[in-house]
DNA sequence: GCGACAG
DNA sequence: ATCTTGTCGC
């Protein structure tokens, strides 16, 4: 379908613009060196709980994408809410923003989730779970950006990584569903999970306030026909147009 | 010192 | 991520 076509249908889903009443949890400067991020990082990630907390019932799944414009000088976020189980966008926002912050392999919250924070303020509903383009857990400091956004905002997130950032793994069985521990430092940090046969392995890792069994649970329950889940598909849309 | 390196 | 035509395969 064209941009002008998925535009319309965006308007459509949220006439009103409506506003999301969103407190953070927490509140720290993003205008920083890639050395204070860093300190930043390490001060937050004890605070990430890898435990199942979810709503009772979840009957949408929200994802989250992120495109540049403009030479890259320009971020935009993209959210969209789909019912859950049938997989279909009931909300979505999009923000646009001055990107200020390069994109340096370990910090790329930084550089994005100012700009996701801001699209989530104009969704309609408070999400019940979040599907991130991007790591979670899987991180060098055990801060990927699915974390980083969970923990501000305090909803469960899922991080959900095309390729790979840090860990190792062996070879995943080429069947849908099958998956295999991510490691690093003697630690389980993800799942290498085949969402269809035949297709690349995607990377799955916890956000904030999720297991990793569960948080495989929903990507597969969120995935249809194709290799990444109808959330990140939907955002990704919104996002690149 | 030499690679690796989400989006 | 983004820049981009054609091309291989179901």
């Amino acid at each position: 379908m064209s941009i002008v076509g998925w535009r319309a249908i965006a308007d459509e889903l949220n006439p009103s613009k409506s506003t999301l009443k969103l407190e953070l949890r927490h509140e720290h400067p993003w205008d920083v060196t890639p050395r204070e991020a860093v300190a930043i990082q390490n001060r937050l990630r004890g605070l990430i709980s890898l435990r199942d907390d979810l709503p009772e019932t979840i009957g949408r799944v929200t994802g989250v994408d992120v495109g540049f414009e403009d030479s890259r000088t320009v971020t935009r976020a993209a959210v969209v809410t789909l019912s859950f189980p049938e997989l279909n966008p009931i909300d979505s926002s999009v923000a646009r923003r001055p990107t200020s912050f390069p994109y340096v392999p370990g910090l790329l919250s930084f550089r994005e989730v100012p700009a996701i924070l801001d699209a989530l303020r104009t969704l309609r509903d408070r999400p019940d779970l979040i599907l991130v383009d991007g790591q979670g857990y899987a991180h060098p400091r055990r801060l990927g950006i699915a974390c980083h956004l969970g923990l501000l905002i305090d909803i469960p997130t899922i991080g959900v990584g095309k390729t790979r950032l840090t860990g190792t793994h062996g070879d995943v069985p080429d069947k849908r569903g099958a998956w295999v521990p991510l490691m690093d430092k003697g630690e389980t940090i993800g799942a290498v999970l085949r969402t269809r046969q035949g297709v690349k392995p995607i990377y799955i890792s916890c956000g904030h306030r999720i297991a990793l069994p569960t948080a495989v649970d929903w990507v597969m329950r969120c995935t249809t026909r194709f290799r990444l889940p109808e959330t990140t598909r939907y955002a990704h849309r919104l996002a690149s147009g």
